[in-house]
DNA sequence: GGCCCGATACTCT
DNA sequence: GAGTATCGGGCCC
C-alpha cells in the first residue's frame, strides 16, 4: 500500500484526525518494520485552542507545529513520556493530530521487549505506542513524506465494520471551555 | 471494571 | 514555581 502524501495532511485538522483512523503507522528500526493500525487520534488546532501547545505562540517547543504538514511533532511530558503528533494544515498555521493508540500488526516481538507488558496493553495509549515503536526526541521534526523516512503512514484497506466514535479530548485538566468539551477525539470501534 | 496517587523533568506566564 | 495532550501499582469492588 502507498504512503500517505503530503496533501493528505494539508487539510482541516478534524478531517485528518478522522481519516487517519484505520491507516497504518510504520516505524523502521534497524531495517525492521514495526507497525500498527491507528485506532485513536485527537486534534489540536491553532493558537486560539487553549489545549494546544501553540497557545503561547511560536516557542522552541511549539516550533514544529508551524512547519509544513506531514512533519512530526514529538514532545516530552510528565517527566517520562513521549507523544507523537502529525502536523496538519498549511505551513505557519500551528495544528497537529495526536496519535493516541494503534493496534499492533508487525514487529510485535520488539514491541514486547521494549514494553515488557502484556500484549493487550502494548500500544493502547499515546506514551505506550511511542515506547513500543522507539519514538522519542530524535524524531521531532521528522518528515513522514520524505523518501528516507524511518517513520511514515501507509494507506490501509478500509475497515467496513468500523464505527467512528467522537468525544472530548483526554487529559486536558484545567483547560477552560469551550476547548475542554470540544469533541476533537476520534476512535475506532470495530463491531 | 474502577479510583487514587506518585514518579519525573521539561515548558512557560 | 506551577502545570503537565501519562502510566503503572495498589487497592477495592
Amino acid at each position: 500500500m502507498p504512503r500517505l502524501p503530503r496533501r493528505f495532511f494539508a487539510r482541516p485538522t478534524l478531517e485528518v484526525a478522522r481519516d487517519l483512523l484505520g491507516q497504518r503507522l510504520v516505524r523502521v528500526w534497524n531495517g525492521k518494520r514495526l507497525a500498527g493500525i491507528i485506532s485513536e487520534t485527537e486534534a489540536y488546532i491553532g493558537e486560539s485552542d487553549l489545549a494546544c501547545h501553540a497557545r503561547f505562540g511560536r516557542t522552541p517547543r511549539s516550533e514544529v507545529m508551524y512547519h509544513a504538514p506531514g512533519h512530526v511533532y514529538v514532545y516530552f511530558t510528565y517527566g517520562m513520556h513521549w507523544m507523537l503528533n502529525v502536523v496538519t494544515e498549511m505551513e505557519d498555521f500551528p495544528a497537529a493530530v495526536l496519535v493516541r493508540a494503534i493496534m499492533p500488526t508487525e514487529g510485535m516481538p520488539l514491541m514486547r521487549e521494549r514494553r515488557g507488558r502484556p500484549d493487550a496493553i502494548l500500544t493502547d495509549g499515546p506514551a505506550k505506542l511511542t515506547q513500543a515503536l522507539g519514538i522519542d526526541r530524535q524524531l521531532n521534526g521528522h518528515d513522514l513524506c520524505s523518501r528516507e523516512a524511518v517513520l511514515f503512514i501507509e494507506k490501509a484497506p478500509p475497515r467496513p465494520n468500523a464505527r467512528i466514535l467522537r468525544g472530548p479530548r483526554i487529559g486536558l485538566g484545567n483547560t477552560p471551555e469551550p476547548w475542554l468539551s470540544k469533541k476533537w477525539n476520534f476512535k475506532i470501534r470495530d463491531s
